[in-house]
DNA sequence: GCAATATAGTTCTAGTTTGAACTATACTGA
DNA sequence: TCAGTATAGTTCAAACTAGAACTATATTGC
């Protein structure tokens, strides 16, 4: 992902993933000094407060795909941090709950990262991050719309 | 990662978060479709037009670490795409470069997959995605700062 | 009512990811 | 010089990742 100075948009893409980089760094050297792995982090944190959804639910809100949400799953069940719960009127679903355990480790860990992550936040202005946002989402929408051509195009 | 309406802040990496992986999957979309792995094309990307370089410089631009390194090369030794030698000012430094096959490769694979993802950009104004990059290199600094902060503060 | 189809999760394979431990080599300073 | 330290890569264990194939269950259209 070189030759960054040809094609602006290569600047952009760069740009995007150093960034990235640099937040999944930051975060995730604070989620493991709690004893958690990211992903673990991010199930722990979309569960808390909510009295439990489907895998599907977790996995879009995570961004975690099923496949690899069966694992980290897993091993938060053996953790003793959330459960799994067959629904009734639908048997192909299933509900994932934080435990009592994993309610009382929501309550230590979520505040805790929020503020820790919030010391990078503080450095800059909340405009100038609205902003971002703002641009953020342009160039998400184009990708996702030139995603779901490009898919159509295939067949 | 819910929770965005509360802190401004999480919105930031909720988008962040959400815009790298539509990136990703556009990417890895055509990528795969060239039998290639995204971090198996970064590296030819990285090496096209280049006469070699260590694993530490390769590690660097492409934000591959060095212990992954090692095995998306073995991999691409596999496919013959590139090569590793032995450096004699250090002993210690293997240089990979691409080989013939490789070169022939990145002429083929580079290009195309550049044009693919422009369809995206040429949604976007270049402005402002010149405004993007300047905010999402604030934001970057921001927790590169923050990561050496915390990591002093921890010995 | 039942065949075709869609959806929810799990399982599988191959590959990537991280940090840490390790080996080999290079550098540095007393 | 040579002990201490730094650096380049590899190896390792545990976890995550994607997509695809699979199972079980729901839904839909005829």
């Amino acid at each position: 992902m070189s030759h960054a100075k040809k094609e602006p948009s290569l600047s952009v893409i760069r740009e995007l993933a150093r960034t990235f980089q640099a937040f999944e760094q930051l975060s995730a050297f604070h989620i493991r000094q709690m004893d958690l792995t990211p992903p673990q982090f991010d199930v722990v944190a979309t569960l808390g407060n909510t009295p439990g959804m489907s895998c599907k639910e977790l996995s879009e809100k995570t961004l975690i795909t099923k496949g690899t949400l069966t694992g980290v799953i897993d091993r938060l069940i053996e953790k003793g941090v959330v459960s799994r719960c067959a629904q009734e009127q639908d048997r192909r679903s299933v509900m994932v709950a934080l435990t009592p355990q994993g309610e009382a480790l929501f309550q230590q860990v979520f505040p805790a990262h929020i503020a820790y992550m919030k010391t990078a936040f503080d450095l800059l202005e909340p405009a100038d991050m609205e902003e971002l946002c703002r641009r953020l989402s342009q160039l998400r929408t184009a990708f996702n719309q030139v995603l779901e051509q490009k898919k159509h195009e295939i067949e």
